[in-house]
RNA sequence: UGGGCUAUGGCCAAGUGGUUAAGGCAUCGGACUUUGACUCCGACACCGGUGGUUCGAAUCCACCUAGCCCAGCCA
């Protein structure tokens, strides 16, 4: 299933390299250290990370902390924990604040040059004059304040002689511009307050715009990915570049982003759903964070396989997650052991096995993957089958399970027939009554008669209680916008049962298992009594 | 209504003038099966619309239509 789409980004820097303008591609993931990373942020991740890779290039992570009001340390150890999980190592770690005095010193160029001017304008009149849409903007009676004075202005902007928002350094480009991003945008603000990395040495920070091109610059990034919403700044982004005469020129190129249908994105609406107590918290299995998915033991192999079968297209469409499930299946289906596991028992009783008797059998923890070896199985009088793969009556002939006067096979033990069923007091069934046919024991070869369909099983005496957590969709009706959010939660979106796996499988955290006809679960990483499903198999079974 | 983008089967996505219009997911048949899993076979598109250019167009041109983004001292 791995496929790697080629897409317009690869067949750029094909071109830059085939033509000698780069040697080394140098590529960088920028996030915001305020709020954690999710399945969308992967593309760009794993995109950035690929490129570079793939021509003998490599890839920066940087943090774009230029708002400390915004920004927080354990914002950045979350991330970094996230992209090394995916296995994205990058070579460097930055900071944009590393380059705050580089900036300052490139914005101070542009004053020089006349390119930038000191306003006093409030930000409410900045708003007021910029025009809109469809009409100019004004300019700032301070558009053409001396150099001299503007040289000085921002030199006192920095050395902290205004109040907050009381000015603002801005580029002098157009104001008329049709590109609202070219009227004279904000470059630098004031701003009193404490920055996770530089503390309060700076009370005034760059704005994105002006920031952003720069660390590329800075890095000597060749190609710049971002998403499509920034199209309309690549002017902006090259402008500065040029105005503040950086020897690096990298190029900006936007592709469209990920969106997942049926799924909650976005921090706002992620960091409300943990706000509110809907979900335990940014690690919440059913969230689509990169610290949901490890939680929930998605493996991060699983992740680049549906990233790349997406490709790096420019068009936005909504991505179903059965993509990403079919790769957690791809991934999973060799890698991990397969046991057995009973989350919904009833009692099977083979009344003609001895009642002291106990026997271990052997079975291989996944045929199709020998290494992983063998486990033993214990088998008694006394075992626990799935209450769905029992009938009364046998429905039709179609039907491969057990039921009343019907054989089935119990995987890797013996062929059981049911004879009998006794209810408990409310009618459900509590136990069935079996004999079992010590010749078909598995691996005997027997071949004399064919089972009706094949079950799994888990010895009662000696099983393991776990809690198991099934998981379905966060949220229904996605796509209802005037319904807020927190009345759209399904209720069922995590179901807790209390289920049984063999007893001899040491259950370690963090490790996935198969379990035989269900699913893929993982141990909890810190509690290993509970199991997470991954994803349940596909059936076709209908 | 200014500017910037996007539009290929139910979903994602290749394709850049000549292809039977890749591939994955989903779906539907069927084979196999000590997981109704896996695997394997098979089915499944007149390329947003309308005109035009051309021997030939998803690919070029024109005009429409639909959706997304931009008026933070956010990124």
């Amino acid at each position: 299933m791995t496929m790697e789409n080629s897409n317009f980004i690869r067949t750029i820097i094909e071109n830059d390299v085939k033509s000698g303008k780069h040697d080394t591609i140098i590529t960088r993931f920028p996030p915001e250290p305020n709020g954690f990373l999710h399945l969308g942020h992967a593309r760009a991740i794993i995109m950035n990370h690929t490129l570079a890779h793939d021509y003998g290039g490599y890839f920066n992570l940087r943090f774009d902390d230029t708002n400390p009001v915004k920004e927080d340390t354990m914002y950045v150890e979350a991330i970094k924990k996230d992209i090394a999980w995916l296995g994205c190592h990058w070579k460097n770690l930055y900071f944009a604040s590393d380059y705050f005095d580089e900036m300052y010193f490139r914005a101070m160029r542009l004053v020089e040059k006349g390119l930038a001017y000191v306003c006093d304008l409030s930000a409410e009149q900045i708003k007021d004059t910029r025009g809109d849409l469809t009409n100019s903007g004004v300019g700032s009676p301070y558009r053409n304040r001396s150099i001299e004075e503007n040289i000085a202005l921002f030199k006192a902007m920095k050395n902290g002689e205004f109040a907050d928002g009381a000015k603002v350094l801005r580029a002098k480009i157009d104001m008329s511009s049709p590109n609202m991003n070219m009227r004279d945008p904000v470059v630098y603000r004031i701003q009193r307050a404490t920055h996770h990395n530089t503390q309060d040495k700076w009370c005034i920070y760059p704005m994105y715009d002006f920031a952003h091109p720069l660390e590329d610059a800075i890095e000597g990034i060749t190609h710049s990915l971002c998403s499509l919403e920034f199209e309309d700044h690549r002017p902006l982004y090259d402008w500065f570049v040029k105005h503040t005469e950086m020897e690096n020129v990298p190029r900006q190129i936007e592709f469209g982003k990920l969106r997942i249908a049926n799924q909650i994105s976005g921090k706002r609406y992620i960091k409300q759903l943990v706000d509110e107590g809907h979900v335990d918290g940014w690690d919440d299995p059913r969230l689509i964070t990169l610290s949901g998915l490890r939680r929930r033991g998605v493996p991060p192999q699983a992740i680049h396989q549906f990233i790349h079968a997406l490709g790096l297209p420019k068009s936005e469409g909504d991505t179903d997650l059965n993509m990403l499930d079919e790769a957690i299946r791809d991934v999973l289906k060799i890698s991990a052991k397969r046991i057995h596991a009973v989350i919904d028992p009833i009692h099977i009783e083979i009344t003609n096995y001895p009642d002291n008797a106990f026997e271990t059998l052997i079975a291989p923890f996944n045929k199709d993957n020998e290494s992983l070896g063998d486990r033993p199985l214990h088998f008694s009088r006394h075992l626990l089958i799935e209450r769905d793969d029992f009938m009364r009556q046998k429905p039709n002939k179609k039907y491969k399970r057990l039921a009343l006067g019907e054989e089935v096979r119990l995987m890797h033990a013996y062929f059981i027939k049911a004879n009998d069923v006794k209810y408990d007091d409310a009618g459900c069934i509590e136990t069935v009554y079996c004999t079992y046919d010590p010749q078909t024991k598995s691996g005997s070869g027997f071949t004399d008669r064919k089972p009706n369909g094949t079950i799994h099983f888990v010895e009662k005496t000696q099983a393991q209680a776990v809690e198991i957590r099934l998981y379905e969709p966060l949220v229904l009706n996605t796509d209802q916008k005037d319904i807020p959010v927190h009345e759209k939660i399904n209720s069922n979106s995590r179901v807790i049962k209390q289920g049984f796996i063999e007893a001899s499988v040491p259950l370690k955290p963090n490790e996935s298992y198969q379990f035989t006809r269900i699913g893929y679960f993982s141990v909890d990483a810190d509690n290993p009594a509970i199991l997470h499903r991954i994803v349940a198999l596909k059936s076709s079974f209908k």
